[in-house]
DNA sequence: GCTTTTGCTGTTAGCGGTAACATAGCCAAG
DNA sequence: CTTGGCTATGTTACCGCTAACAGCAAAAGC
């Protein structure tokens, strides 16, 4: 890579070359390049095109430590190839802008333990917020982030105690409402099927409201399959085969995610069922993909991209100033794959 | 949201608090903490308790500053809600598994202007190397890159020159073959359809590549179509119901990603369009998403993960040490939608 | 005219770590 | 008993930048 190792070339630019190139203090070279303070029009114009001939570029890492100052947000998701995360991101980089602040992501892939790994390091760059998927954390991480003294904000749920902000739907809240929704369809023998993931807590307080309002309709599931990695469309069509192999006279089908229901959906279209007259169908989460196909499936939106703004807006100080709890209200899209009640 | 500001409680902890808890000198506290140099099992101990004990997270930032180096790789990307780009993201992440070194995401969306800041950003944290995506940049940002001093690798690419390193297909190529492979399979009637994305140079090139073919057998594209923004899904079926209308007497259709291809394909199939005899199909990527459609879309490999684990193993070292360009060959998936030849 | 303000620039002292070197015990070898 | 070589720990001098304050000339006030 040719690169200068060791004794070569030029040392990587400070300050200090800027300000021998033009003349002037590193002081003054470091004020111009953060527009911060007085200086004159000329000496800037001077500054700055020393700066651009040399090419140089500020080192962050001292002007952090010197003034205690970070411009990056943590923020930490479980996955990036849920389609749901990268539409948060979206909304948190739409808020960050003109804030000066910069999101920076980590990934945990649904393991509690990577969640605190990630932290860790990210903590460890003194981050001026972290916005955070889930309110379940190992004990570590809670303790370090009610330690971290910076904004925090747990999204995507509000079924339980934040650290200190949270935004987010009540999953166990729209399960109850698809579930009544369903019920007051008339549908009876109905089956449910997700992933098999015992990290996943929001699906897991779904499926926990779904199961409650059945029983309080005097209603139990008559079956479940669950899946784990491959291609969730492909998955949601086998699934879809194999309950309705196994428990024929299920009406409904409730699926924990829109690609595993989309799947499900091609698969009752291709085979010629009835839907939503012999069977219904409804997944979770609104993804932009549904509208592409065939029918429309029933689903839930789950308001990712407002909460990335809110979470956003909160760690840039956009709003109370204090902690909050905002819990959105997720709207029930009832498609084409409910019949009407 | 009741944070120390100002005068209050305690600071954030430093080595120094670590120190003082466990008796021995900070340098002490930082070789247990690194695992760097000797230290006596009893002290190393002793220093870890008091170190969880008070909860204390290093400051990477003072610890960059002062050994001048840093973990972290920059990953600039055009988007995230590509499916593409997160694939690429988790062959990175395996493969800086364990080197130490840890992906920091930007997102361009496409625009090089953008793209010039977010390596800005980027590079002012004096990252270990960058990985970014295509070999067209601003003369800035090339600038840049240029003086960095550290591995730069351009990937998906290799139709071009790049900065230090390159990783990918030679999209001019993949377009070719494909349209080859069309050509041989006896249509003549050719429409393409695609992102209407100036700085979308793979698709660019793909088309450059594929037109160039065409016209080596004596044909041009009979017609085409272009879209931007909505649901990829919708606007394939959108664009096929056009394109087809428009000019009825099309018999393939080249679609610039898979998203829209199955988008047609979901269309052609609800219109009874027979697919592959009356008309062909076939997009570009491969994307997981094809293995639950109805019908296998025809496609060809863009061979997102090991381009994104060879670029992360060029920037950790573990290769060559010298620049390199890896052109890797995508695979022609014929799937159910071109006639056999 | 002399002080006071204002506007611009420079000086000093860290920020919280780590590299490099110094040092203090301790044991084996001569 | 001395010397040399370990091992385990401490000391010093920065890393590149910015906060806070100091200085100084020109403009403004009286």
């Amino acid at each position: 890579m040719t690169r200068t190792t060791g004794t070569s070339r030029r040392r990587t630019l400070t300050l200090r070359d800027v300000s021998e190139a033009s003349g002037v203090s590193e002081m003054t070279v470091s004020r111009v390049l953060r527009n911060r303070g007085d200086v004159s029009e000329a000496t800037r114009v001077r500054v700055l095109e020393a700066a651009r001939a040399l090419g140089y570029v500020p080192n962050k890492i001292a002007g952090a430590l010197a003034s205690q100052r970070v411009n990056l947000v943590a923020v930490i998701i479980p996955s990036l190839s849920n389609m749901v995360f990268p539409e948060v991101m979206t909304g948190v980089s739409d808020a960050l802008e003109n804030t000066g602040l910069q999101p920076v992501v980590g990934v945990t892939n649904y393991s509690p333990e990577r969640e605190e790994a990630v932290l860790y390091e990210m903590l460890s760059w003194r981050p001026s917020g972290v916005i955070l998927a889930g309110l379940e954390h190992t004990a570590a991480a809670r303790a370090m982030l009610e330690n971290a003294d910076i904004p925090i904000v747990e999204i995507m749920d509000v079924d339980g105690t934040p650290v200190d902000s949270a935004v987010g739907i009540s999953h166990q809240r729209a399960g109850r409402q698809m579930a009544e929704a369903i019920v007051a369809a008339g549908y009876r023998r109905i089956g449910f099927l997700g992933t098999m993931m015992p990290h996943d807590h929001r699906a897991r307080k779904r499926l926990e409201g779904f199961e409650g309002a059945l029983a309080k309709a005097g209603l139990t599931l008559a079956d479940r399959e669950f899946y784990s990695g491959g291609s969730a469309l492909l998955k949601g069509r086998e699934m879809t085969a194999a309950i309705l192999k196994r428990t024929p006279d299920l009406d409904f089908l409730y699926y924990s995610n829109d690609m595993i229901g989309a799947g499900g959906l091609l698969y009752c279209l291709h085979e010629g069922i009835d839907v939503p007259g012999r069977v219904g169908l409804a997944g979770f989460n609104g993804v932009e993909l549904l509208d592409g196909l065939p029918r429309k499936l029933a689903t839930m939106d789950a308001c990712r991209l407002e909460i990335g703004r809110i979470a956003a807006e909160i760690v840039a100080g956009k709003r109370t100033g204090e902690s909050e709890i905002v819990e959105l209200s997720p709207t029930l899209q009832p498609g084409d794959t409910i019949r009407a009640g």
